[in-house]
DNA sequence: GCATTAAATCAAAAAAAGTTGATTTAATAG
DNA sequence: CTATTAAATCAACTTTTTTTGATTTAATGC
């Protein structure tokens, strides 16, 4: 492509689409939600206590969290030997409709 | 598990999430978010005129308008030898927030 | 009928995602 | 320092998804 030709459009909707690419397979699968789920229920949870809740090794259910967090869709903050982690309703809200975040809200 | 145990919230739940996740899989990919925003600018189109404004093989891309189509993101209309896939709005508004949802809009 | 075009489908291969059990890192308590 | 517990990481393996090129199905025009 010959200089000053450059799509600049396309080239943001590209990175537009692979940072939704990256939010939408985190919550494309049905574990996740369920995790997703659970936190909603009962706010900050460390690993030890959600992994029996989902019924889920430990090492898996580090791996599906490090998905979800990685896409900005949890948080998580250290305190001692133990990781808690809590939904981000923030970036929920913004990806999904207000129907949908209420499978992720206490109040719904 | 005893009869009359069964947890009927969780096992709709269970299938909330599942059909969450044939709907988040489907569009949890930058080459189907692209043939999503190009139908929301062109409105209606066939494989054949679809497939060089994505710079994809036929059945590459027939294979893609079939994960958007089991997922209802899509619909499909044939007329003679020609199939027109079109975005199934009402869905993506269930889906999306309304700022994502302006991703598929040609006003937005 | 035959040739042409559109699109779905298929089977094999490649790539990506998920699972498993073991190991490592790091904080805490004794 | 040692033992214990929480959680991340790793490597091997399994499963799922995607890609590829070929074939099939079906509609159209001659």
């Amino acid at each position: 492509m010959v200089q000053g030709e450059i799509p600049l459009t396309d080239i943001s909707l590209d990175s537009t689409f692979e940072k939704y690419e990256l939010k939408f397979k985190a919550i494309a699968d049905k574990k996740r939600l369920q995790i997703m789920n659970i936190l909603t229920q009962k706010g900050a949870m460390c690993v030890c206590d959600l992994a029996p809740l989902v019924d889920m090794a430990q090492s898996k259910l580090s791996y599906h969290l490090k998905i979800l967090l990685d896409a900005n869709i949890i948080t998580k903050e250290t305190r001692g030997t133990w990781s808690y982690y809590e939904l981000n309703h923030k970036v929920l809200n913004h990806l999904l409709s207000p129907e949908l975040c209420c499978l992720f809200k206490p109040t719904c």
